[in-house]
DNA sequence: GCGACAG
DNA sequence: ATCTTGTCGC
């Protein structure tokens, strides 16, 4: 059972401008760590950044964070632009143990976060599509076109304000919101561009 | 012991 | 995540 030591405010939509969207690729365990920061304003790319690290830790469901999380935080180093909230692949507080990587980063950045997932890793959702983990609502399954998200929230903000978010960033014909959409064709161009 | 299992 | 050809469809 998750105690509730954090809280879940909600977010002033009209203060939240730079969305940024953080993805991986690999070529064995060299870590191709992408961050694109979008301007919900402008709808527009204004900044990007590409970094590789030699990965430590094998990927092992429920530890992704001890895989990916330090090349995130060293692309973030690198970003000109402070990002408002922050988008990851993966799950936030829906993981066995209430601390996904879109936790882990939002809470070592102090930035509020939101996990989104293209699988489910914990919980059980409901009639309304909420991911019930922990015996809270901390997710939502959103279907878009075909196939399904699952956005749960990462640190610092409440389910209503990362799915508000979120929803605000799906254009219909990308599967993922447009920072992680980019990230992740990012991610891919530079590998094959730089084997 | 068995099944599940983000990327 | 990654390995991979053709193929169905707008």
């Amino acid at each position: 059972m998750l105690r509730q030591v954090a809280e879940f405010p909600r977010l002033d939509l009209s203060k939240v401008r730079f969305a940024a969207g953080f993805d991986s690729s690999f070529i064995n365990n060299v870590q191709i760590a992408v961050a694109v920061v979008y301007d919900v304003a402008t709808d527009a790319v204004v900044d990007e950044k590409v970094t590789r690290r030699e990965a430590l830790i094998p990927y092992i469901p429920g530890l992704l964070a001890f895989r990916e999380l330090p090349g995130y935080l060293k692309t973030l180093s690198h970003l000109n632009v402070k990002p408002d909230v922050l988008l990851v692949d993966g799950h936030g507080l829906t993981h066995p143990r209430a601390f996904g990587i879109a936790t882990h980063l939002g809470l070592v950045t102090k930035t509020p976060s939101i996990g989104v997932a293209k699988k489910p890793l914990h919980g059980v959702v409901d009639e309304e599509g909420y991911i019930i983990a922990h015996g809270q609502r901390l997710g939502k399954v959103l279907h878009h076109g075909k196939r399904r998200l699952y956005v749960s929230i990462g640190y610092g903000l409440s389910l209503e304000s990362a799915v508000e978010i979120v929803e605000k960033l799906l254009r219909g014909e990308t599967h993922l919101p447009i920072p992680l959409h980019y990230a992740d064709k990012l991610s891919r161009k530079y590998k094959k561009e730089n084997p």
